[in-house]
DNA sequence: GTCTATAAAGGGATAGAC
DNA sequence: GTCTATCCCTTTATAGAC
């Protein structure tokens, strides 16, 4: 660490970022198995002894993408300025933010993929859930556990609860979404769905009266 | 219809039934693009010849394959003798047959490599949703509606009611069997996810006294 | 229908020039 | 570091004998 440089996996030579945007692209649009590593080269506009000049193989070229869209997802989970909220309003923004964020094309196409390979690659599955769904849950699980114990909220298994409002809130619209029967997900029904979610949710850990 | 057999997709000759077996544990374990129809063929006990003999092609046999499992998940879908039961009593034993089905290995398994070949085969995630995710909840949306008629719950949509209960019921528990998180499902675990559900679904959805 | 053998193409990965 | 050219293997799919 003789350099002020964060870390080389973060400021990577322009070469090897165009050639990671465009096996993003290739492994995402085609799944790993069916991708090749010509098409890789011929969309990043370099030779393919190029691309193997930077990742040393098609499984190495696969995970370094899978990692970049992990830190990626990290970043997006988090949810600003929940501090001094009230309890529907956390889970309402916790909620549309995940909710949104999965939705997209390029989050349903990633994620496809690494659950595909996780059969092959444990270790991106790994990675790819305690960048995404493990950081959320443990978010709302703090704030769950602190309006638990404000009397706020009634419930034994913050952590619990917190993974249920999640289940509550994709209901069946990221499986629909995964599956291509729901094409294009519109603000409205996000919308429906999270207040619907966070409805449900308030009924059933309202303290007893 | 001349013959008393039922369709000729469902009594395949031998041979092709033999084909298939080999054929879905190879796409299960490889994925579809990984997979090849050398291997097919070797697991199978034939030769590649034979294989295209009966299947026009690697797309056919894969599609051939997901059909099979759809059709047994309509089967595996339906809670048998729920007509006399109490409100909780349907939740349960439809949470519980869901839920112990969709951690199952096979399930995981079919379930990752429909997702991931969806893009390309559109078709099959169609058919995937319809035979599983949405006659269970159609199934389920019946009973709610019912319940509902008589008063024991209430709600204004039970077709997306009956939705948020599945999504409660899965919470992160497969999404953690597909990433690979947790690997065998106890029956302990799965019987707390199920009594969870319900009685988040019941105490939200209760009728007001 | 089933086999062996092979065609024709594309796969991952590398050598060597620059 | 980057290219061209290529190695060597596997791929999907088929031809032709039986």
């Amino acid at each position: 660490m003789t350099s002020p440089h964060r870390d080389k996996s973060e400021v990577a030579s322009p070469k090897a970022e165009q050639i990671l945007k465009a096996a993003a692209q290739v492994f995402m649009n085609q799944g790993y198995g069916s991708a090749s590593m010509d098409l890789v080269a011929r969309e990043a506009g370099v030779s393919k002894a190029t691309v193997y000049a930077h990742f040393s193989s098609k499984q190495q070229l696969f995970a370094a993408i899978v990692r970049g869209e992990c830190r990626r997802h990290a970043r997006a989970m988090v949810t600003p300025d929940l501090s001094a909220c009230r309890v529907e309003e956390v889970l309402y923004r916790v909620g549309a933010n995940y909710l949104q964020f999965v939705v997209r094309p390029r989050s349903l196409a990633i994620f496809r993929v690494v659950i595909a390979e996780t059969p092959r690659f444990p270790e991106l599955g790994r990675i790819f859930y305690e960048s995404g769904p493990s950081v959320i849950t443990e978010e709302l699980t703090t704030h769950l556990r602190a309006m638990a114990a404000q009397g706020c909220l009634a419930m034994e298994d913050p952590a619990f609860a917190a993974e249920q409002f999640f289940g509550l809130l994709r209901a069946n619209l990221r499986l629909r979404c995964l599956l291509g029967v729901e094409a294009n997900v519109s603000a409205e029904s996000i919308e429906r769905a999270v207040n619907a979610a966070v409805s449900v949710f308030l009924r059933a850990y309202a303290p007893e009266r």
